[in-house]
DNA sequence: TGATCTCTGTACCGATCGGTACAGAGTCGG
DNA sequence: CCGACTCTGTACCGATCGGTACAGAGATCA
């Protein structure tokens, strides 16, 4: 791996965590300057364009991870239940037991929406048909609504956990889910 | 009512347009101007406080309507399960079916948060309590767990139509919490 | 009519916004 | 040692930001 890529890779995690906290609007360059560690010069240098291409970035690199750990087991696992096991496991690490903002959710609630529409809905919907795939192989009985419903609260534990303040809202939704998807 | 009164009502309506899709930071004088129809002398004139006193009205406002139009009723309505679907009919009207972001659940999500820390919470506070009393009343178990998923839920089916683009998946999720709430 | 109060438009403030231009530091193969 | 290429800091751009100051329009009442 060279220097470059470890360079931009660095600063996609970081310019991620801005965006997670800011906003797209919010994020202004001062403050991914200042996270990021690198001068405008670098940034431009590394993203000719600009925001634009830090955000296509960030949510790329999300989804590829999110493809990778989740997804993928979700749809090729041969053991089904245990991919679920391994999403909600995940799940809660990834979004640190729910201290931690979905980034794509929150781009999905303010006009940041429309710019990135079809990233957005792309990544709920691989989501959403990945889960119900695993359903479907473990024999449950109404895949795609248990699937709709799981992403969905995700979401939803994911908002009112960070509106409380109390992670223990997540935890608890992330258990009421297991119970739900894995039951007959 | 005063003139002053219903204007200031009205730009109260308008500026909570203009919060709920361009969040606080990204609501911009000039956009509120050009939503209320009001200078910046007007606006400076009814909420002196500038946007900070603007947002904190809006908050007011909408938990003012949540608390008659649906906390109320779960608490005190004679019928409690009359109280729950008018919470549910009310709700989906409210959001337009999906259409309608959650302005304070999008607040949660931003930087914001913190700065209307207090208000968002007791936001969700309430109707999680209203709700878990409306399900005592209503002789069903774990009422507190019912209604924490149900909120929680409700602002995750915000975030996933919005970011689908579609908003069936608002009203099954409201379609579900019905069956689901209601169950003996 | 004249005094008063409510409301509004406009000019203006310093700060910050996202973005550009560019010189040059540092590193590398030849 | 010499270019060539990668990366960076800085100066600068016009636009817009949230907020202030204030004169005065318009209605109201004595």
């Amino acid at each position: 791996m060279s220097r470059t890529v470890a360079d931009r890779a660095a600063a996609i995690a970081a310019v991620a965590e801005v965006f997670r906290e800011h906003g797209f609007e919010g994020a202004s360059l001062s403050a991914i300057t200042a996270r990021t560690g690198l001068g405008k010069g670098s940034l431009y240098y590394f993203f000719p364009g600009g925001k634009e291409e830090m955000a296509e970035a960030v949510l790329a690199e999300i989804d590829g991870w999110f493809t990778r750990a989740i997804f993928s087991p979700l749809r090729d696992d041969a053991d089904p239940e245990a991919a679920i096991r391994r999403m909600l496991r995940e799940t809660d690490s990834y979004f640190r037991s729910g201290r931690r903002v979905c980034l794509i959710g929150a781009f999905a609630l303010g006009d940041t929406r429309d710019r990135f529409a079809a990233r957005i809905a792309a990544y709920f919907a691989a989501w959403r048909a990945a889960l119900a795939e695993a359903l479907m192989r473990a024999n449950r009985p109404e895949a795609s609504e248990r699937a709709e419903h799981a992403v969905l609260a995700i979401q939803g534990a994911l908002v009112l956990a960070r509106a409380l303040g109390d992670q223990a809202v997540f935890v608890r939704a992330l258990e009421r889910l297991e119970r739900e998807l894995l039951a007959e």
